[in-house]
RNA sequence: GGCGGAGUAGCUCAGUUGGUUAGAGCAGCGGAAUCAUAAUCCGCGUGUCGUAGGUUCGAGUCCUACCUCCGCUACCA
């Protein structure tokens, strides 16, 4: 198989880290550590977007110099990496000189590709706000936030030619009807382009804070051509004295929430069908995490905060939570009561307590020592299952579906232990090898699952793995019956999911 | 307005190209068991499948109209 490149968005830096970021960056990593687990050869590229007005004008306000605010905040987001145990192979910043020597020198590809003119930008303009202001967002005809009435501006701009690619993107459309998941955002997007195109701006004579334009340096350039091409620069500057590019390019898989979908699947295809690039091959277009209910929400506003989740609940809980409780791709409710449940209800209870009343007979029936024997067909089966459907949902970034998959093998396995009933069989000796071959398929099969889970789960994964004596190797190959070897010792280490009695949210003064 | 999506059990949702008694999880009720984090397992749902028509031997699954909700309808990022 090809080499893997995949991507979330670069986060924009004028704000803390939210769930949100969050929500991407772990949907990505879960599927480079799927990849990773089947040996491929994987490139997971992360990182922040630091250019642009806003960025200047936060900075401005505190009193510092834009690159130290945004050096300040981008250490917020590759933290934030951190605490969700993401693997990227590369954490791109936009002010990274790698970037910009590349944004510049694409940039004068397009120019002498012939899809860049210079042009006037027109509208209203707030000087309050910096910005321009479409008429139908202005409050009788004032500027919504600050109540006066915007200027009519001229602006010299460099113009993308967008409009040129409007029957080639049409064309892509049709020939790659996977181009963009879900569904629903094709057909989006693809109105869009449908609907016409008109060119694009891609430079700004009134911000300096940005990428100047090569041929035109009292210019910057706009920060979604900036943003959108850190995508493409870090393979060259990622690893010193080495360019990625014919590696790994194009992208397999990019990741993006809905709101920025436009950017990434007509002007992004654009831009390099304009440099004469391939296009990424797939983009998923994830939803919103919706809050919901919760009675704390005394004051507007009030999201759900993941840290708070990891501290209480653990990383992989939270990794768990949002990939399982709402179908990825669709919007979704959520909420700490709902984390609190599916947390007790399913790692506690189903795997937690599959992992330690597994590891506890076989202390209590067999000192402790895994024995010989082969793993049931019937668990040997739905393990062989869960794994084809685990990694055919996880290549689609289906990984709700995927989570549901593995699960039910950790179903059956709890339902293996009532229906073999190990407790009755050890009051029997003649039926010593009956229990071997349950408490084998037990242990095995348990084993399974975990490597069927460690792309979600990688805290606890290598955790049921030493439980169970077996090597703390997720490789997917591993994720096949009979597997453990017999005649380790199984080390239990208390529980994996341990209760927790207060949830979050529930502090309300 | 235009384009697109969605309305299925109390809740969250699955339901392939139309076909036997519409499913899962959760919650609820009842029961079993005791290895285990009082965890697990089993049993229990007469749901107008948004409304009204239509096509068909047969429609949640196709067609028409309507109702409700949501998204998009471009340069803050």
């Amino acid at each position: 198989m090809q080499p893997t490149f995949l991507t979330t968005p670069i986060y924009y830096v004028n704000a803390q880290p939210h769930l949100g970021h969050a929500y991407t960056t772990i949907a990505a990593d879960v599927y480079a550590r799927h990849m990773r687990q089947r040996g491929e050869d994987v490139f997971f590229l992360t990182g922040t977007d630091e250019h642009g007005d806003k960025n200047a004008r936060v900075a401005a306000e505190l009193g510092l110099t834009p690159q130290a605010f945004v050096d300040r905040n981008s250490a917020n987001f590759l933290r934030m990496t951190d605490d969700v145990r993401a693997t990227q192979d590369f954490f791109i910043r936009t002010t990274d000189d790698g970037h910009m020597t590349f944004v510049q020198d694409f940039l004068q590809t397009l120019k002498d590709n012939g899809h860049v003119y210079e042009g006037t930008y027109e509208g209203l303009y707030c000087t309050g706000c910096e910005a321009f202001y479409k008429e139908e967002e202005l409050k009788d005809g004032l500027c919504p936030d600050h109540g006066t009435k915007p200027e009519w501006l001229q602006e010299s701009n460099w113009f993308f030619r967008l409009s040129a690619f409007q029957e080639p993107l049409l064309a892509h459309y049709d020939a790659n009807p996977n181009f963009v998941s879900p569904q629903s955002r094709f057909n989006e997007a693809r109105a869009f382009i449908a609907g016409g195109l008109e060119d694009v701006s891609l430079s700004r004579a009134s911000i300096d804070w940005g990428v100047p334009l090569p041929w035109a340096p009292d210019q910057t350039c706009y920060v979604w051509f900036d943003a959108l091409l850190n995508y493409a620069s870090a393979l060259t500057y990622a690893r010193p004295g080495e360019d990625l590019t014919a590696r790994y390019w194009p992208p397999r898989w990019q990741l993006l929430a809905k709101d920025i979908l436009k950017f990434h699947a007509v002007i992004w295809p654009a831009m390099l069908m304009g440099a004469n690039r391939a296009l990424p091959q797939r983009l998923m277009i994830h939803g919103y995490l919706t809050v919901r209910d919760t009675k704390m929400s005394k004051s507007l506003g009030n999201v759900l905060d993941p840290f708070a989740v990891i501290e209480r609940y653990g990383v992989d809980a939270l990794r768990y939570y949002l990939l399982r409780d709402v179908r990825f791709g669709s919007d979704g409710g959520i909420s700490y009561d709902a984390v609190h449940e599916r947390y007790h209800a399913e790692l506690a209870n189903d795997l937690g307590n599959l992992v330690n009343r597994v590891t506890a007979m076989i202390e209590k029936y067999r000192d402790g020592i895994v024995p010989s024997a082969a793993c049931d067909a019937s668990i040997a089966a739905a393990i062989e299952t869960a794994r084809e459907a685990v990694a055919t949902h996880i290549h689609e970034l289906e990984l709700t579906e995927a989570l549901d998959a593995a699960w039910l093998v950790v179903r059956d396995l709890n339902r293996f232990v009532e229906d073999q009933a190990p407790w009755t069989l050890a009051k029997d000796p003649a039926r010593a090898a009956e229990l071997d071959v349950v408490l084998y398929t037990l242990a095995d099969g348990t084993r399974a699952a975990a490597i069927l889970l460690a792309a979600v789960l990688p805290d606890s994964a290598p955790r049921i793995l030493t439980a169970l004596g077996a090597p703390d190797d997720v490789a997917w190959e591993l994720a096949a019956p009979n597997l453990l070897s017999a005649g380790v010792a199984v080390a239990p280490a208390g529980p994996l999911f341990p209760r927790i009695e207060e949830p979050l949210g529930g502090d309300v003064v």
